[in-house]
DNA sequence: TATAATGTTTGAAC
DNA sequence: AGTTCAAACATTAT
């Protein structure tokens, strides 16, 4: 059950398989197994939500979704969706979508997408932003193309720092604020990544699943937000609504261009 | 026990 | 033809 954060744990848990030999492969996934047969790791990457696990002239994509699992040296009372076993040790994936992919990653992805790449651009996702001025704040943050990794609950806790109420309009933020937007995007994954390792991220919610505001203690609103239809909370108080300014019945003068 | 949840893809319907 | 949206997938905690 990932975002951005959790895949790149999962990468780190995964180091000392790094450079080893696949001795044994097996699953449920429908791919062609026996392309790891015999193939040795080359390297674990990962974007966003996307875990790579890079061979020669291939690697695999795998997705957790909402309920995926791992077990490391481990096995669960389930049959594996992937089983890769070695000479020592082995691991296993539960509940995920598994893709093999012909080529090389770098072909696939634009890792200055990805909120917790050392390549992350953010100069390049506000540009991307101005694109999306009538979206709506809840939605781009989601938007994988543009936040890669950022999930429901890194969504629900930017908005909350940066005193956003989600249902503004990207093109009615004020241009500081959309930038404090895309820098909080990479400090609160950056914050969860270490809360997560720590077992102590829900501690840290101010806001996602809060029944009162954590600042001025009213309590809080949620609802089914935006085209992507998440849940979301928010406070009234606290989060200012940007939006477009009501019309008063005059008629505004159009530019002709 | 029924429900909802850290997500994405697919294909029907418009 | 392009878009929109519900359904599908699948597991576990509350």
């Amino acid at each position: 059950m990932p975002e951005g954060p959790s895949i790149v744990i999962l990468k780190e848990e995964l180091q000392s398989f790094k450079g080893k030999k696949v001795v044994e492969v097996s699953g449920n996934a429908k791919i062609d197994l026996q392309r790891m047969q015999n193939a040795t790791i080359l390297d674990f990457k990962s974007w966003g939500k996307h875990f790579l696990i890079c061979f020669d002239g291939f690697f695999l994509r795998i997705h957790l979704l909402m309920f995926g699992t791992y077990h490391i040296n481990e096995t669960k009372d389930q049959a594996p969706r992937l089983h890769l076993r070695f000479e020592e040790g082995e691991f296993n994936f539960y509940t995920c979508s598994v893709k093999l992919m012909e080529g090389h990653v770098n072909d696939y992805y634009d890792w200055e997408a990805d909120v917790m790449s050392d390549e992350w651009n953010p100069q390049k996702a506000d540009r991307l932003l101005k694109l999306k001025s009538v979206e709506k704040v809840c939605d781009v943050l989601l938007d994988q193309q543009l936040f890669s990794g950022v999930g429901n609950i890194i969504k629900n806790e930017v908005l909350f720092r940066i005193k956003v109420h989600p249902e503004s309009l990207v093109g009615e933020l004020p241009a500081a604020k959309r930038k404090e937007m895309i820098k909080e995007a990479r400090t609160y994954s950056f914050d969860f990544y270490y809360w997560k390792k720590a077992y102590e991220l829900r501690q840290h919610w101010l806001i996602y699943k809060q029944k009162e505001c954590p600042r001025c203690k009213i309590r809080t609103h949620h609802g089914y937000i935006g085209k992507t239809n998440r849940l979301t909370y928010f406070c009234s108080n606290c989060q200012i609504e940007y939006v477009a300014a009501v019309p008063t019945g005059k008629k505004k003068k159009i530019s002709t261009s």
